[in-house]
DNA sequence: CGCGTTTGTGACAATTCCGTGACAACTCCT
DNA sequence: AGGAGTTGTCACGGAATTGTCACAAACGCG
């Protein structure tokens, strides 16, 4: 099930888009908060963000600038009011994918959402190869080299590597890492994923222990990140 | 499921595409812009590409030749319109496959795809002669020399070299050949892959049990690498 | 038919990999 | 600061995969 972070200040609007999206069958996350939208972004692997513009704390337009600049992907809709026109092309600039104006209906809303995932959806990737620091890998020819020299990945690291840096700056749970790379239908637990990703960090990274590439987001997944 | 990378400008055509490759049971990424889709087509396992030739950023000739000049050999097909005639002699020039002149059917459209599809499987076969360390192969003849010297193989085993040297570098799963090379719908278990992979390595490497050519790669398949 | 060659199967050993548990270190919350 | 929950880290044992050989079935051919 998709899961989307509603952050909006007026609890009427929130609550309302809240029930709406549940209804939809889309799991929901709120707030009413800039700052605190902005951590629960980072900290959540939710799969979309509806951020209203003006915001307690923190506006719409930084939150969304921040997580960009987080290095956050995750698709975000903006919510305006008819005022502020500007600010639509200034949230675009800084991010966000999608914006709808107040008031608007049900039925848009949940179409620009689906639209979005859609077209998230269709953007994503099965790398073919990748490169990052000083690591190169080749997902086709399983062979990869850091600083050119020779890097021994097992398969169900180079297919763990492939998915989690296919889904560059979003969070993803263990619970998908598990569905997606083990299978459906699985007997390990989640304590093997911890492991690949050391084990993936011990050969990719230039500090193991300070990972700058595979990046652990607490109590919510893993996150690559180049 | 095979995987076609969409590079459109134009939001309803691309869309339109999209809509309908997925309703052929394809795979379908997209992007509109020249630049952004010659990346996409470079860090993705894509089976095919649609190529518009108007682009922001970098035309699709330009996408074209670049992709080639990597050595990307995957299918292009690009799009023209009517106005561009004088530019489909130079798009085959560059490296595309096929062409379409819009406006075109979706029915038209699928069929080339699938045509250009074709032509990939059959022409990744067919590999008619081999040279690597001190053997020589001859596929038509088959006949073999190790150093100057006869070498024996059988029919299967001159096929199964024949397959997986023609896909040099890629690994190569039991499972697929046992369907290209026995057949699909076969009785043989996978064991029997690694047998003939056993024999062929008693004959071709110097040191059969550290080969040099016929690569293990665990819990994957095969690779044969020069 | 009988012999040699090719092809497929099974058994066993060797190897690699994967999954788990234990404990330490860390994070977050109050 | 303390405690609960989460993650980092390590090492071990078993499971799965592959190497290897020997042999049976199928085939071709005089």
């Amino acid at each position: 099930m998709k899961k989307i972070l509603v952050i909006e200040d007026d609890k009427a609007v929130r609550r309302g888009i809240s029930d709406n999206l549940t209804n939809e069958h889309f799991e929901v996350l709120a707030c009413g908060d800039g700052k605190e939208g902005y951590e629960m972004a980072r900290k959540n692997a939710v799969d979309l963000i509806i951020l209203d513009i003006m915001l307690p704390s923190m506006n719409g337009n930084e939150v969304c600038k921040q997580l960009r600049q987080d290095g956050v992907q995750t698709p975000i809709l903006m919510l305006t009011s008819k005022k502020e026109e500007v600010d639509k092309v200034l949230g675009l600039e800084l991010g966000a994918d999608d914006y709808v104006t107040k008031p608007f209906g049900t039925r848009e809303l949940v179409a620009r959402i689906k639209a979005l995932l859609r077209r998230q959806a269709e953007t994503r990737k099965e790398l073919s190869e990748l490169t990052f620091g000083d690591v190169y890998v080749d997902f086709k020819k399983q062979e990869a080299t850091k600083r050119k020299k020779n890097l021994k990945l097992s398969s169900k690291e180079f297919e763990l590597l492939q998915f989690i840096a296919g889904r560059e700056g979003e969070v993803v749970s263990r619970a998908d890492l598990l569905e997606e790379v083990w299978g459906y239908e699985v007997t390990p637990t989640t304590r093997t994923v911890d492991n690949f990703i050391l084990s993936l960090r011990k050969k990719i990274e230039t500090n193991p222990s300070k990972p700058k590439y595979l990046l652990t987001v607490h109590t919510a997944g893993y996150k690559f990140r180049r």
